[in-house]
RNA sequence: GCCCGAGUAGCUCAGUGGUAGAGCGCAUCCUUGGUAAGGCUGAGGUCACGAGUUCAAAUCUCGUCUUGGGCUCCA
């Protein structure tokens, strides 16, 4: 043993050990129950950076935890190598996307492989190979078999400068969410995924992964999916002109509009309808486009002007202004035969409802906002009595000239209904309305369907043929994978790369062997990640994505871990795409995660010049700092102007990221590991500062320097059996062995809680405390020496899945075996709860709820044995004195309380 | 604006009704001319604020403030 350590050469030596014994690789194994850890697979830049650091650093953890606990552990990695960076490469560069790819995987493959990590890298996939994006094809053909896919001339998110379209998801505030550059709108022919079909369950589902997700995550989700209880009511519209088409009636069905003599709102407060004073309608209604010719030259410019207004890049957080303007049509209120005008408004949106609003200013704030402006109406219909009886509170009582009251309450002004709850008149109208034909119970979600067709080259190409004589026809399973070619035309600008490979377009319809076209439009790479992991348990199959009798053993996931970022889209995706492979059959059950775990981001210090304009490196800065370390002054070196010191997120253009491989190579694979996790708790931000990684170093120092200092006695002592040496434990000894067992059962709670950082508070103790243990190794007794080794190599086992390196190299020196901890076959040690407890305890006595005094006890001592010790205390005495005794409460193991009456004086 | 979370030592956090804790950092001193040194001792808290419940509140309840995140005309 080196009397120093040495981090490279131990975790190089170590790598290359559990490479040679396959130590990570796992099989099916019906002895051992499973145990799937998984973190999020990572797109191959090229570049680790600290947050992936982070992120598999605490699935490691937990990977060796669960194997040192006996389970058969899957974790494996893969890469998420279709899209846009290695594209933009081969615009920008000229290189070859595949290449590219390749190269970042291998080097990436490398750092993490340097790293440690416990993966199995045998089923190591990659999304981009044609053996993984075959089974992309095959289930998007499956989906159509079940008529879960399908095409739709329609508008899309539109990013020109990324030149794709975009998911809702992808497109939300408005902005591109890979580039943030303001979203287009445009129309052309897209494949869409129908997610929707599964809203209600993705939102029922919730229910069953509740306990191991964030509650912010599953709040997200239901946000997106958005489900709205309300009904549908008819309006009808005597003025409106309706001559369409039978093409453009079924669009207007799609929209929800029966027909055009009528407009179809939706409204979760059907019991305000007799406050409605319009109907307010989006510009790109049907209803609108059919009359638009007959409108007054007023109300075209206002449609217009609102067109363009919408069209216009907005702000985000900025809150615009309400518009509209009475279109002169009249609509009918089924419940009171009321004529209402028909407006346009511009805060009114097509995508969600039915595209028009019945407006009831009382009651809803957005409505009663409009009403003010343009002077409408305003009838109240539901009492606000509430307000009334909390008289007194600071919540003023609100008339109904201030402000909407959206509360439930009694309805009023209401003819036959008044009088009722809310409650109440929402059912039985709703009732009325389906009896009367005019509207029916309807559910609504904000959720749309899932548009998966990219205009680019590097990703998986759409299985489908277009022929001018069969129309749309899908590539036959058998065909399957549709390659890619070899490389294409990389422009940057218009259509998709693969509409310019002549080869790859024309083909032949496989139905009737006509010349005919092929999609050129590749699937959004969301595609892959939504299945990707259920590949890991079967990575070699090439009939299947998967063997489902495989997928039973290893799915589903028992604890996942990524990115917070991830929360909707790429989980949404996957629970979608989970319920559907369950209805293909291919698996049995409805989630696929168990438990997730969403890791916080690594931010660092980082430097904005003003003078400059820009971010600075460090080393161009000088900064003052207090003895806190906190900056105080920061200052340019070159002509010292004012530096802004800020904490964000890791990035190189703000400079303020570290290179993971710098950090390995100074301080070694396990101080890097230990650090990520130890410096905040995972769903924290992690502040990356270069004082808190040595103080990893000197913990890992301070045991190889206890192991050294120790190893020559504990090896030459052997296996020590505890029955004979329990007598001869000294009182040091025993207290030692007392803060072993108390480590270990707080670790396993720690872990089992998913606390990463504070075991390694709790390891740092354990080994401070033998660190005291005074005794010389040379003269220690055989009981000491037990209690000794039972303490480092209970040290040495809780801490491998922090850093696995050094502990298997210091398990080697005290045992001698070089096969390794795991082929060794050793467990988690397990706390013996009787040596947890402590021998004897302080018991503080209080008087009156004041702490007064305190005494030792065994604690095992009755109440009876407390109160008699407490009262027979001196100074407990003093201040019992002469005065009444009320009440004594005595909580074993904890205190006793005294309670005296209160002397006059 | 709405919805969730957080506020305990310089930092990161434990602590779910019963003595305010840990690790790191910091300070003092000591040791050591051998490659990221070690050791001794110590300082530091109105548990965000206010009220309530209780013999007893960091912990439970209500309100306020601060802070982080999500949603954003969702009918």
């Amino acid at each position: 043993m080196d009397e120093k350590y040495f981090a490279q050469k131990i975790e190089q030596k170590w790598q290359k050990r559990w490479a040679e014994n396959k130590t990570f690789e796992v099989e099916i194994n019906d002895g051992r129950e499973k145990f799937y850890a998984l973190e999020m697979l990572p797109y191959p830049s090229g570049r680790l950076h600290m947050g992936h650091v982070r992120n598999y650093s605490i699935g490691d953890a937990l990977a060796w935890y669960k194997r040192l606990q006996g389970y058969n552990v899957l974790h494996p990695i893969g890469w998420d190598s279709f899209g846009q960076p290695a594209e933009q490469a081969a615009i920008k560069k000229g290189v070859n996307p595949r290449e590219w790819t390749e190269d970042n995987i291998n080097q990436m493959r490398q750092q993490l492989q340097r790293l440690g990590i416990s993966y199995d890298w045998s089923r190591e996939i990659a999304a981009h190979r044609p053996e993984y994006y075959k089974f992309d094809q095959w289930f998007f053909l499956k989906m159509l078999e079940l008529g879960l896919t399908y095409r739709k001339d329609s508008q899309v998110n539109w990013c020109p400068k990324c030149h794709t379209t975009l998911s809702n998801q992808q497109a939300s505030g408005g902005v591109c969410w890979r580039c943030g550059t303001q979203v287009e709108k445009q129309s052309r022919p897209q494949w869409f995924l129908k997610i929707t079909a599964y809203a209600e369950e993705l939102l029922s589902g919730i229910k069953e992964i509740e306990a191991g997700w964030a509650e912010r995550v599953l709040t997200m989700q239901r946000n997106w999916i958005g489900r709205s209880e309300g009904a549908f009511v008819e309006f009808q519209i005597p003025n409106s002109r309706f001559q369409i088409s039978n093409s453009e009636q079924q669009k207007n069905l799609e929209f929800g509009i029966w027909n055009l003599e009528s407009v179809r709102v939706f409204t979760t407060r059907i019991d305000t309808i007799y406050g409605a004073n319009a109907i307010v309608v989006a510009v790109e209604h049907p209803i609108i486009e059919h009359n638009f010719d007959n409108f007054p030259e007023a109300v075209k410019a206002k449609i217009e002007e609102i067109k363009i207004e919408k069209a216009k890049p907005t702000d985000y957080g900025e809150e615009i202004e309400k518009d509209g303007i009475d279109t002169g049509l009249k609509a009918v209120n089924p419940f009171s035969g009321e004529e209402l005008p028909v407006w346009v408004g511009n805060y009114v949106m097509m995508e969600y409802g039915t595209g028009a609003v019945m407006s009831v200013p009382a009651h809803d704030e957005r409505d009663f906002e409009f009403a003010k402006k343009f002077g409408l109406p305003i009838k109240q219909v539901v009492s606000g009595q509430w307000s009334a009886v909390s008289e007194g509170s600071k919540d003023q009582k609100t008339k109904s000239e201030d402000r909407a009251t959206t509360d439930y309450g009694i309805l009023v002004n209401s003819d036959e209904w008044s009088g009722k709850t809310s409650e109440e008149a929402k059912r039985e109208m709703t009732k009325f309305a389906e009896e009367n034909n005019f509207g029916k119970m309807a559910t609504t979600y904000r959720l749309r369907d899932w548009g998966i067709s990219r205009q680019r080259f590097w990703g998986a190409p759409i299985p489908i043929v277009y022929c001018e004589t069969c129309g749309t026809v899908p590539v036959p399973f058998e065909n399957l994978p549709v390659e890619l070619p070899e490389s294409a035309p990389f422009t940057g600008v218009g259509e998709s790369p693969l509409a310019k490979v002549p080869e790859f377009v024309y083909t032949t319809c496989p139905k009737c062997d006509e010349p005919a076209r092929r999609e050129t439009d590749t699937m959004d790479t969301f595609v892959n990640s939504a299945w990707y992991y259920f590949r890991y348990t079967d990575p070699h199959n090439r009939e299947l994505p998967f063997n489902p009798e495989i997928t039973a053993y290893w799915m589903p996931v028992d604890q996942y871990i990524g990115g917070v970022d991830h929360a909707v889209m790429h989980l949404l995706y996957t629970r979608f795409w989970t319920k559907m492979m369950r209805d293909l059959g291919l698996i049995n059950f409805d989630e696929p995660v168990k438990k997730l775990l969403t890791q916080g981001m690594v931010v660092g210090e980082s430097y904005y010049s003003k003078s400059k304009e820009s971010y600075v490196p460090p080393d161009e800065v000088k900064t003052v700092r207090d003895e806190k370390g906190k900056v105080v002054e920061a200052n340019l070196k070159s002509d010292n102007s004012q530096v802004k010191v800020a904490v964000e997120k890791m990035s190189k253009s703000k400079y303020n990221g570290v290179d993971p491989d710098d950090m390995v190579m100074i301080y070694g694979a396990d101080a890097v590991r230990i650090f990520a996790l130890f410096a905040a708790p995972v769903e924290n931000e992690l502040v990356w500062q270069e004082t808190g990684i040595d103080g990893a170093v000197r913990f890992l120092q301070r045991v190889y320097r206890l192991v050294y200092r120790w190893h020559k006695a504990l090896v030459v002592s052997g296996q020590l059996q505890l029955s004979e040496l329990n007598g001869e434990l000294s009182q040091d000894a025993r207290k030692l062995r007392q803060k072993t067992h108390q480590t270990i059962k707080r670790i396993t709670e720690n872990f089992e809680s998913g606390q990463f950082n504070t075991p390694i508070a709790a390891l740092m103790e354990l080994s401070n405390a033998l660190g005291d243990f005074k005794v010389e190794p040379k003269i220690a007794s055989e009981a000491d020496l037990f209690a000794v080794d039972e303490a480092i190599k209970s040290l040495i086992l809780m801490l491998t899945p922090y850093a696995p390196h050094i502990c298997e190299e210091l398990w080697e020196v005290l045992t001698g075996s070089a096969k390794g901890i795991l082929q060794s076959d050793e467990k988690f040690p397990v706390a013996d709860e009787a040596l947890v407890k402590a021998d004897e305890i302080e018991i503080p006595i209080q008087i009156n709820g004041k702490l007064r005094s305190r005494v030792l006890a065994s604690p095992d001592a009755t109440k009876e044995q407390l109160e008699m010790m407490a009262l027979a205390d001196a100074k407990i005495k003093e201040y019992i004195d002469g005065k009444e005794i009320l009440k004594i409460i005595v909580v074993p193991s904890r205190l006793v309380s005294i309670v005296v009456k209160a002397q006059q004086s």
